[in-house]
DNA sequence: GTGGTTGCAAAGGTTTTGCATGTGC
DNA sequence: GCACATGCAAAACCTTTGCAACCAC
Protein backbone atom coordinates (compact mmCIF):
# COMPACT_ATOMS: atom_id res chain seq x y z
CA UNK A 1 0.00 0.00 0.00
CA UNK A 2 3.03 2.01 -0.21
CA UNK A 3 5.12 2.43 -3.31
CA UNK A 4 2.36 1.03 -5.68
CA UNK A 5 5.34 0.47 -7.87
CA UNK A 6 4.93 2.70 -11.16
CA UNK A 7 6.77 2.02 -14.34
CA UNK A 8 8.69 4.85 -15.83
CA UNK A 9 6.85 5.31 -19.05
CA UNK A 10 7.17 7.98 -21.36
CA UNK A 11 2.93 8.71 -21.39
CA UNK A 12 3.39 8.91 -17.67
CA UNK A 13 6.20 11.46 -17.59
CA UNK A 14 4.61 13.49 -20.65
CA UNK A 15 1.61 13.67 -18.89
CA UNK A 16 2.76 14.49 -15.26
CA UNK A 17 5.14 16.92 -17.32
CA UNK A 18 2.23 18.40 -18.75
CA UNK A 19 -0.19 18.89 -15.74
CA UNK A 20 3.07 20.29 -14.03
CA UNK A 21 3.27 22.82 -17.13
CA UNK A 22 -0.10 23.98 -16.85
CA UNK A 23 -0.01 25.43 -13.70
CA UNK A 24 -3.60 25.15 -13.17
CA UNK A 25 -6.38 22.62 -12.87
CA UNK A 26 -7.30 20.85 -16.62
CA UNK A 27 -9.78 18.39 -17.70
CA UNK A 28 -9.08 15.07 -18.39
CA UNK A 29 -9.60 15.89 -22.19
CA UNK A 30 -7.93 19.41 -21.75
CA UNK A 31 -4.68 17.89 -20.58
CA UNK A 32 -4.88 15.25 -23.65
CA UNK A 33 -5.66 17.79 -25.94
CA UNK A 34 -2.57 19.97 -24.76
CA UNK A 35 -0.47 17.59 -25.35
CA UNK A 36 1.36 17.38 -28.73
CA UNK A 37 0.03 15.33 -31.03
CA UNK A 38 2.90 13.71 -32.11
CA UNK A 39 3.78 12.28 -28.76
CA UNK A 40 0.68 10.62 -29.44
CA UNK A 41 -0.67 9.59 -26.00
CA UNK A 42 -3.94 8.48 -25.86
CA UNK A 43 -6.85 9.53 -23.99
CA UNK A 44 -7.26 6.74 -21.74
CA UNK A 45 -3.79 6.47 -20.97
CA UNK A 46 -4.35 10.04 -19.77
CA UNK A 47 -7.24 8.91 -17.95
CA UNK A 48 -5.06 6.43 -16.42
CA UNK A 49 -2.50 8.01 -15.56
CA UNK A 50 -4.09 11.24 -13.35
CA UNK A 51 -6.18 8.74 -11.90
CA UNK A 52 -2.38 7.13 -11.20
CA UNK A 53 -1.32 10.37 -10.14
CA UNK A 54 -4.18 11.14 -7.62
CA UNK A 55 -3.15 8.14 -6.35
CA UNK A 56 0.45 8.89 -5.44
CA UNK A 57 -0.89 12.40 -3.97
CA UNK A 58 1.17 14.13 -7.28
CA UNK A 59 -1.77 15.21 -8.26
CA UNK A 60 -5.56 16.21 -6.97
CA UNK A 61 -9.27 15.94 -8.10
CA UNK A 62 -10.97 19.32 -8.50
CA UNK A 63 -14.71 19.48 -8.52
CA UNK A 64 -15.64 21.86 -11.54
CA UNK A 65 -18.81 22.98 -13.58
CA UNK A 66 -20.69 20.50 -15.92
CA UNK A 67 -20.07 17.49 -13.72
CA UNK A 68 -16.32 17.57 -14.79
CA UNK A 69 -13.24 16.57 -13.00
CA UNK A 70 -10.29 19.09 -13.01
CA UNK A 71 -6.81 17.96 -12.64
CA UNK A 72 -3.97 19.81 -10.58
CA UNK A 73 -0.52 18.79 -9.99
CA UNK A 74 0.59 19.47 -6.32
CA UNK A 75 3.44 18.25 -3.85
CA UNK A 76 2.86 15.52 -2.72
CA UNK A 77 2.35 17.04 0.77
CA UNK A 78 0.19 19.89 -0.27
CA UNK A 79 -3.70 18.76 -1.02
CA UNK A 80 -5.47 21.87 -0.91
CA UNK A 81 -5.78 24.55 -2.98
CA UNK A 82 -6.21 28.26 -3.82
CA UNK A 83 -7.77 28.34 -7.24
CA UNK A 84 -8.48 31.19 -8.55
CA UNK A 85 -11.75 31.61 -10.80
CA UNK A 86 -9.83 34.20 -13.20
CA UNK A 87 -6.84 33.02 -14.55
CA UNK A 88 -7.10 29.11 -13.02
CA UNK A 89 -4.47 28.80 -11.35
CA UNK A 90 -4.06 26.89 -8.61
CA UNK A 91 -1.80 27.39 -5.34
CA UNK A 92 -1.21 24.93 -2.68
CA UNK A 93 -2.23 25.62 0.32
CA UNK A 94 -0.57 24.65 3.93
CA UNK A 95 -1.47 21.14 5.52
CA UNK A 96 -0.92 23.15 8.28
CA UNK A 97 -3.32 25.53 8.27
CA UNK A 98 -6.06 22.60 8.45
CA UNK A 99 -4.55 21.45 11.77
CA UNK A 100 -6.65 24.09 14.18
CA UNK A 101 -9.92 23.11 12.07
CA UNK A 102 -9.44 19.35 12.72
CA UNK A 103 -9.00 20.03 16.22
CA UNK A 104 -11.69 21.90 16.87
CA UNK A 105 -14.09 19.31 14.79
CA UNK A 106 -12.61 16.26 17.08
CA UNK A 107 -13.37 18.36 19.85
CA UNK A 108 -17.14 19.83 19.45
CA UNK A 109 -17.79 16.56 17.19
CA UNK A 110 -16.05 13.76 18.07
CA UNK A 111 -15.22 13.38 14.30
CA UNK A 112 -11.71 11.97 13.75
CA UNK A 113 -11.19 12.88 10.28
CA UNK A 114 -9.33 10.51 8.05
CA UNK A 115 -9.00 12.83 4.67
CA UNK A 116 -10.40 16.18 3.66
CA UNK A 117 -10.78 18.12 0.34
CA UNK A 118 -10.76 21.41 0.71
CA UNK A 119 -10.74 23.97 -2.08
CA UNK A 120 -10.73 28.00 -1.94
CA UNK A 121 -12.09 29.53 -4.89
CA UNK A 122 -12.20 32.67 -5.61
CA UNK A 123 -9.42 36.07 -6.98
CA UNK A 124 -5.58 35.10 -6.72
CA UNK A 125 -3.51 38.23 -5.50
CA UNK A 126 -2.68 38.77 -9.15
CA UNK A 127 -6.12 39.31 -10.68
CA UNK A 128 -7.23 41.21 -7.75
CA UNK A 129 -4.31 43.69 -8.59
CA UNK A 130 -5.45 43.81 -11.97
CA UNK A 131 -8.87 44.49 -10.55
CA UNK A 132 -12.42 43.54 -11.37
CA UNK A 133 -14.82 40.57 -10.19
CA UNK A 134 -14.29 37.08 -10.10
CA UNK B 1 -30.77 36.49 -7.25
CA UNK B 2 -32.75 36.16 -4.03
CA UNK B 3 -36.00 33.99 -4.01
CA UNK B 4 -35.75 32.11 -7.47
CA UNK B 5 -39.42 31.67 -6.97
CA UNK B 6 -39.69 28.18 -7.04
CA UNK B 7 -43.56 26.32 -7.20
CA UNK B 8 -44.37 24.04 -4.90
CA UNK B 9 -44.92 20.97 -6.47
CA UNK B 10 -45.53 17.64 -5.15
CA UNK B 11 -42.34 15.95 -6.82
CA UNK B 12 -39.66 18.93 -5.43
CA UNK B 13 -41.44 17.84 -2.47
CA UNK B 14 -40.89 14.45 -2.24
CA UNK B 15 -37.30 15.15 -3.69
CA UNK B 16 -36.28 17.63 -0.72
CA UNK B 17 -38.19 15.30 1.61
CA UNK B 18 -35.78 11.90 0.74
CA UNK B 19 -32.90 13.99 0.72
CA UNK B 20 -33.13 15.16 4.02
CA UNK B 21 -34.47 11.82 5.47
CA UNK B 22 -31.53 10.15 3.92
CA UNK B 23 -29.44 11.92 6.56
CA UNK B 24 -26.66 10.82 4.38
CA UNK B 25 -24.82 11.30 1.29
CA UNK B 26 -26.64 9.88 -2.10
CA UNK B 27 -26.03 9.94 -5.75
CA UNK B 28 -29.09 10.91 -8.09
CA UNK B 29 -29.45 7.69 -9.07
CA UNK B 30 -29.57 6.58 -5.65
CA UNK B 31 -32.27 8.88 -4.51
CA UNK B 32 -33.80 8.19 -7.43
CA UNK B 33 -34.27 4.40 -6.64
CA UNK B 34 -35.33 5.51 -3.28
CA UNK B 35 -38.40 6.89 -3.69
CA UNK B 36 -41.46 4.86 -3.82
CA UNK B 37 -42.34 3.82 -7.26
CA UNK B 38 -45.61 4.64 -6.82
CA UNK B 39 -44.82 8.51 -6.57
CA UNK B 40 -43.72 8.08 -10.19
CA UNK B 41 -40.74 10.67 -9.99
CA UNK B 42 -38.55 10.80 -12.94
CA UNK B 43 -34.77 10.66 -12.75
CA UNK B 44 -34.84 14.04 -14.76
CA UNK B 45 -36.88 15.25 -12.59
CA UNK B 46 -34.76 14.17 -9.27
CA UNK B 47 -31.66 15.79 -11.43
CA UNK B 48 -33.22 18.75 -11.70
CA UNK B 49 -34.45 19.35 -8.52
CA UNK B 50 -31.17 18.16 -6.69
CA UNK B 51 -29.84 20.84 -8.75
CA UNK B 52 -32.36 23.68 -8.04
CA UNK B 53 -31.63 22.60 -4.22
CA UNK B 54 -28.32 23.33 -4.28
CA UNK B 55 -28.86 26.72 -6.39
CA UNK B 56 -30.92 27.59 -3.30
CA UNK B 57 -28.61 26.46 -0.71
CA UNK B 58 -30.53 23.40 0.60
CA UNK B 59 -28.15 21.07 -0.32
CA UNK B 60 -24.70 21.03 -1.46
CA UNK B 61 -22.92 18.31 -3.73
CA UNK B 62 -20.02 16.32 -2.64
CA UNK B 63 -17.52 14.36 -4.48
CA UNK B 64 -17.63 10.69 -4.62
CA UNK B 65 -15.45 7.85 -6.17
CA UNK B 66 -16.04 7.04 -9.45
CA UNK B 67 -16.77 10.44 -10.92
CA UNK B 68 -20.22 10.96 -9.47
CA UNK B 69 -21.80 13.34 -7.82
CA UNK B 70 -23.00 12.77 -3.98
CA UNK B 71 -25.69 15.59 -2.78
CA UNK B 72 -26.86 16.13 0.85
CA UNK B 73 -29.23 18.23 2.40
CA UNK B 74 -28.05 20.92 4.77
CA UNK B 75 -29.19 24.07 6.24
CA UNK B 76 -28.83 26.65 4.30
CA UNK B 77 -25.88 28.83 6.51
CA UNK B 78 -24.25 25.11 6.57
CA UNK B 79 -21.94 24.53 3.36
CA UNK B 80 -19.09 22.50 4.88
CA UNK B 81 -19.30 18.86 6.06
CA UNK B 82 -18.22 15.88 8.52
CA UNK B 83 -18.66 12.68 6.09
CA UNK B 84 -19.04 9.66 7.95
CA UNK B 85 -16.84 6.78 5.43
CA UNK B 86 -18.22 4.37 7.41
CA UNK B 87 -22.09 5.15 8.14
CA UNK B 88 -21.86 7.57 5.54
CA UNK B 89 -24.10 10.04 7.46
CA UNK B 90 -23.25 13.49 7.23
CA UNK B 91 -22.62 16.54 9.67
CA UNK B 92 -22.98 19.47 9.17
CA UNK B 93 -19.86 22.18 9.60
CA UNK B 94 -20.83 25.71 11.05
CA UNK B 95 -19.35 27.94 8.79
CA UNK B 96 -17.55 29.70 10.93
CA UNK B 97 -15.30 26.92 11.55
CA UNK B 98 -13.69 28.14 8.38
CA UNK B 99 -13.03 31.84 9.08
CA UNK B 100 -9.55 31.69 10.95
CA UNK B 101 -8.63 29.88 7.87
CA UNK B 102 -10.08 32.48 5.43
CA UNK B 103 -8.16 35.39 7.32
CA UNK B 104 -4.93 33.48 7.19
CA UNK B 105 -5.12 32.99 3.55
CA UNK B 106 -5.92 36.49 2.94
CA UNK B 107 -2.90 37.76 5.12
CA UNK B 108 -0.36 35.09 3.65
CA UNK B 109 -1.73 34.98 0.02
CA UNK B 110 -3.18 37.88 -0.95
CA UNK B 111 -6.30 35.36 -1.89
CA UNK B 112 -9.56 36.32 -1.50
CA UNK B 113 -11.75 33.73 -0.67
CA UNK B 114 -15.04 33.92 -2.53
CA UNK B 115 -16.58 30.18 -1.93
CA UNK B 116 -15.38 27.07 -0.82
CA UNK B 117 -15.45 23.25 -0.88
CA UNK B 118 -14.82 22.30 2.44
CA UNK B 119 -15.56 18.17 3.47
CA UNK B 120 -13.89 16.27 6.00
CA UNK B 121 -14.25 12.40 5.81
CA UNK B 122 -13.46 9.90 8.57
CA UNK B 123 -15.26 8.25 11.29
CA UNK B 124 -17.83 10.10 13.21
CA UNK B 125 -18.43 10.09 16.97
CA UNK B 126 -20.95 6.71 16.82
CA UNK B 127 -18.74 4.94 14.18
CA UNK B 128 -15.60 5.58 16.59
CA UNK B 129 -17.23 4.21 19.54
CA UNK B 130 -18.10 1.24 17.72
CA UNK B 131 -14.49 0.75 17.25
CA UNK B 132 -12.69 -0.28 13.73
CA UNK B 133 -11.07 1.63 11.18
CA UNK B 134 -12.90 3.39 8.28
C1' DG C 1 -54.79 31.27 -18.66
C1' DT C 2 -49.75 31.34 -18.50
C1' DG C 3 -45.47 29.80 -17.75
C1' DG C 4 -42.79 26.99 -14.94
C1' DT C 5 -42.52 21.60 -14.22
C1' DT C 6 -42.65 17.00 -15.26
C1' DG C 7 -41.93 12.28 -17.75
C1' DC C 8 -40.18 9.91 -21.09
C1' DA C 9 -36.91 8.76 -24.18
C1' DA C 10 -33.30 10.13 -26.90
C1' DA C 11 -29.00 12.59 -27.12
C1' DG C 12 -24.70 14.27 -25.28
C1' DG C 13 -20.42 13.94 -23.09
C1' DT C 14 -17.25 11.98 -20.01
C1' DT C 15 -14.99 8.10 -18.37
C1' DT C 16 -14.03 3.11 -18.49
C1' DT C 17 -12.94 -1.32 -20.54
C1' DG C 18 -11.49 -5.26 -23.81
C1' DC C 19 -7.95 -6.83 -26.26
C1' DA C 20 -3.91 -7.12 -29.10
C1' DT C 21 0.50 -4.98 -29.08
C1' DG C 22 4.38 -2.67 -27.10
C1' DT C 23 7.92 -2.13 -23.55
C1' DG C 24 9.97 -1.34 -18.71
C1' DC C 25 12.33 -4.07 -15.57
C1' DG D 1 10.69 -13.13 -20.88
C1' DC D 2 6.92 -11.56 -18.01
C1' DA D 3 3.76 -8.53 -16.41
C1' DC D 4 2.34 -4.17 -16.64
C1' DA D 5 1.25 -0.20 -19.75
C1' DT D 6 -0.69 1.60 -23.98
C1' DG D 7 -3.87 2.65 -28.15
C1' DC D 8 -7.82 2.27 -30.26
C1' DA D 9 -12.46 1.90 -30.46
C1' DA D 10 -16.42 0.21 -28.43
C1' DA D 11 -19.13 0.22 -24.35
C1' DA D 12 -20.83 1.86 -20.10
C1' DC D 13 -22.36 5.56 -17.40
C1' DC D 14 -24.02 9.63 -15.67
C1' DT D 15 -26.32 13.68 -16.85
C1' DT D 16 -28.80 16.80 -19.84
C1' DT D 17 -32.26 18.10 -23.22
C1' DG D 18 -36.46 18.23 -26.46
C1' DC D 19 -41.08 18.21 -26.34
C1' DA D 20 -45.89 17.45 -25.26
C1' DA D 21 -48.75 17.06 -21.33
C1' DC D 22 -49.52 18.95 -16.59
C1' DC D 23 -50.43 21.82 -12.98
C1' DA D 24 -49.18 25.68 -9.55
C1' DC D 25 -50.28 30.27 -9.11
Amino acid sequence: MVGTARRDTRQRRIVADALRAARGALSAQELHAALPRRERVGLATVYRTLETLVADGLATRLEREGHVSAYAACAAEHHHHLVCTRCQRVEDLDEAALRPLLARVRARHGFAVDHATLDLYGLCAGCRRRGGRA
